[in-house]
DNA sequence: CCGACAAATCTACCCGTGGTAACTTACTCC
DNA sequence: GGAGTAAGTTACCACGGGTAGATTTGTCGG
């Protein structure tokens, strides 16, 4: 099957699998009968589908099935398809998540800096730490898509942040008396520098965080205070 | 199915599909009967086999199947299989094709630049412009993978054209007596620049092509003259 | 108190896609 | 002329996303 997998790095927050037996297919739940239940509704809100989701695609990886995330949700694959929708629902919803908690930790780690490029610094500590903790969630995010909509799929991620960034960017810009039009493309360059620098240290990790956390910042820093326009024109 | 597709923006090249009627399973060849053939071996070369890959993607768009391109190649499955590996080595030599073909138009348009960031900007806008015109088969090398290895899948392109940008990279920092250990992540960092601004321009086509090049031209430029280690510590 | 209808769930299935085993035919060499 | 081999095609498998239909329970009117 997959080969990236487990690879139990730091493993934050959420403990790994409860135990559910996650089989794929061959679902082994405590097997209750069809029909309508005796207590009411089944108890399976969209927050803890999302979790149990986010709990097997850590365990299993990337490539986790929707039949293995509806088994880890101790819940049938209907029930997951309606509380969230199709797997692309799914995937914008982890994305959704996983922007937050990119945002939480990145903005707790800007606060406390002390100077611009400090800040930038520990931006980019902050990003790399979350998707080092949560790597099989920004995987399957970012590549777990089920075919058509290529395009929406990689940028699932992307959308969700790309729109905050610009408009920072064009904010500062303004001030400086640089253009501001250039935001919204730079803004997806620089997501891009983050993923694609990200997807190759996760696969051939021969830098250690703290030389990458350099040459990223180091490349962003230097992207970001563009002195406007190079050769002549604008935009 | 898909939602891109065709779309004839310019074109060039190879023009559209032959014929060959592709109903992707549903395969409908000059039926030759099983068993050996009567006249020597089938003519199916590797290359073409990429060829015909390519004109059913270009006619299907990205999310043609292997079905389909067999049946584009006039030939059934299990000899597509046999000329190209898998769909991944599929990917894999697409994507090779692709990067000769960027490289080739970056090359000739780079060389009668007339200063160093005319020739980032001729850079830039060869790379889209190949772009645009292989749109789907671009897209196909980028998110066609089957499944595993979604990590591989998405770097093929990158892979690629990494190195060589890195070598150039070092080799400049070199003569500048900065760093050069940055190269390489840089150089991941350039192309996932490129990849998601065009992803992005793909599928929100906001921007002129003009508009787009002198935005990614700035920003690339801003960010290969980096000034070395922007706050303190170097790599 | 009973029967019909509605609600909620699970099972079993469908479909498309990547990939291959098994069957079929033609050639070749003794 | 017949056994063995080379070359291809068909038919199939496995598997994943997604859903229709069977199945049970609750509810409400008569």
């Amino acid at each position: 099957m997959a080969k990236a997998t487990t690879k139990p790095t730091t493993q934050a927050t959420t403990q790994a699998t409860t135990q559910a037996t996650a089989q794929a297919s061959t679902v082994r739940l405590p097997r209750r009968s069809p029909g309508r239940p005796s207590g009411g509704r089944i108890i399976a809100d969209r927050s803890q589908l999302l979790a149990a989701a986010e709990r097997a695609i850590r365990s299993i990886g990337p490539d986790a099935t929707m039949a293995a995330i509806a088994a880890e949700a101790q819940v049938t694959k209907p029930i997951l398809y309606r509380g969230v929708g199709d797997k692309d629902a799914l995937v914008g919803a982890l994305a959704e998540l996983l922007v937050d908690r990119i945002n939480t930790a990145v903005g707790a780690a800007v606060v406390e800096a002390t100077s611009p490029s400090d800040g930038l610094r520990s931006f980019v500590s902050a990003y790399l730490s979350v998707i080092d903790d949560d790597r099989n969630l920004y995987l399957f995010v970012t590549a777990g898509g089920s075919s058509d909509d290529r395009v929406g799929q990689a940028l699932h991620l992307a959308d969700r942040s790309a729109h905050p960034i610009a408009t920072l960017l064009a904010a500062q810009r303004n001030a400086d008396g640089t253009d501001p039009s250039v935001a919204l493309t730079w803004a997806y360059g620089m997501i891009g520098t983050l993923h694609f620098v990200t997807l190759w240290w996760l696969r051939d990790g021969t830098l250690d965080r703290d030389q990458l956390t350099n040459h990223l910042t180091a490349l962003l820093w230097s992207g970001l205070r563009g002195d406007t326009r190079p050769q002549g024109e604008a935009s």
